[in-house]
DNA sequence: GACGATACGGAGCCATCGTTCCGGTTGTCA
DNA sequence: TGACAACCGGAACGATGGCTCCGTATCGTC
């Protein structure tokens, strides 16, 4: 994260851009433009491409640290009590905090692989998958889903939740549909 | 829609621009560059621009009709019998038919009203809204939802069919979810 | 045919945005 | 403190895309 061997003005820098491209990305997403970046963190366009070779670079470098969060506590609760209402609990709160957060949104929905796929972002997926197959070897969670259809319907409760903020219990028709018939 | 009072070469270049727009926003959505759909017409952009105020405005002239077919279909629908299995099969088949046309997929997931939610968007959101009622009231629907729920819930299904193409199966789980408990 | 109105095409304008370049500045180390 | 390397800011470039402008072509009518 800290990058040594810089100068003390070039890590200051550093860490005043990637402040900068957190609150902006998470704001606007992917869509914000590079140089409110640059203005918000203070410094100009060129610095910015000092520190990271391309927009989204930076990108990346802001949202797979969340996103290791999310796997991280993923695998804290693959052991738990409940397998159902742990993997239930989960991913609504996946859902409610990338909802807050159009980075992770962009994240989350963007198909067309930036390295999510491969990267960082494979652990999510895969600590995500221990606790689906957990609650449904538990009987909690309907058998005809796998860790991809998961995603894909983050990816749709998301836009549902972009398309009318608030409504929680859209997601809720989700989970049902999610619990064994 | 066939404009009278027009010149022969223009009320021709009109229908042609039309069906360039129809196949190019539904293979490449609202995305797709003014620029493009006029070479497909074998116009140029001036006369495209001369026929539409606007590319939002061609767009809509587009899309326009073909919501207006969905609740069509909707208003057909509405005296039939067993209402929860109408419901149901429209629900599945306007997500059908709007994954298959992203620019349907674009304008039902719009928020930021273009006016199709003043416009002819309402007809079908009304028509929509009276099979969910009959459905609702039928008892094969659960009475926490309403209209624009649905729509939200529409625009999530095509987010996720846009993931995830072809998984036939996840929009299941939103039926299922949509089913009485 | 000829002529005026209508319509056409596509070059060009303007705005946006990612990225690069370079003259000037600043930190670091002797 | 001096000097060099590292770093900075922001102007400028190139690509993209919506939209306009105007010289030219075409249509409809007499």
């Amino acid at each position: 994260m800290e990058k040594t061997g810089l100068r003390a003005d070039a890590r200051r820098n550093r860490a005043k851009v990637l402040a900068a491209a957190e609150e902006a990305f998470a704001a606007e997403g992917l869509a914000v433009p590079l140089d409110d970046i640059a203005r918000l963190a203070g410094v100009g366009a060129g610095t910015v491409y000092r520190h990271f070779p391309s927009k989204e670079a930076l990108f990346q470098a802001v949202v797979l640290e969340r996103i290791d969060q999310f796997a991280e506590e993923a695998r804290a609760l693959a052991a738990a009590d409940d397998p159902g209402e742990v993997f239930f609990d989960y991913f609504v709160r996946v859902i409610k905090q990338a909802s807050l957060n159009r980075a992770l949104c962009d994240a989350l929905t963007e198909s067309t692989g930036t390295g999510f796929k491969a990267d960082a972002g494979d652990e999510f997926r895969v600590a995500f998958a221990v606790l689906l197959e957990r609650a449904q070897a538990a009987g909690a969670v309907r058998a005809d889903i796998d860790g991809d259809d998961l995603r894909a319907l983050i990816v749709g409760c998301l836009a549902v939740e972009r398309y009318a903020p608030g409504s929680r219990h859209l997601v809720r028709v989700v989970v049902d549909g999610l619990r064994t018939p």
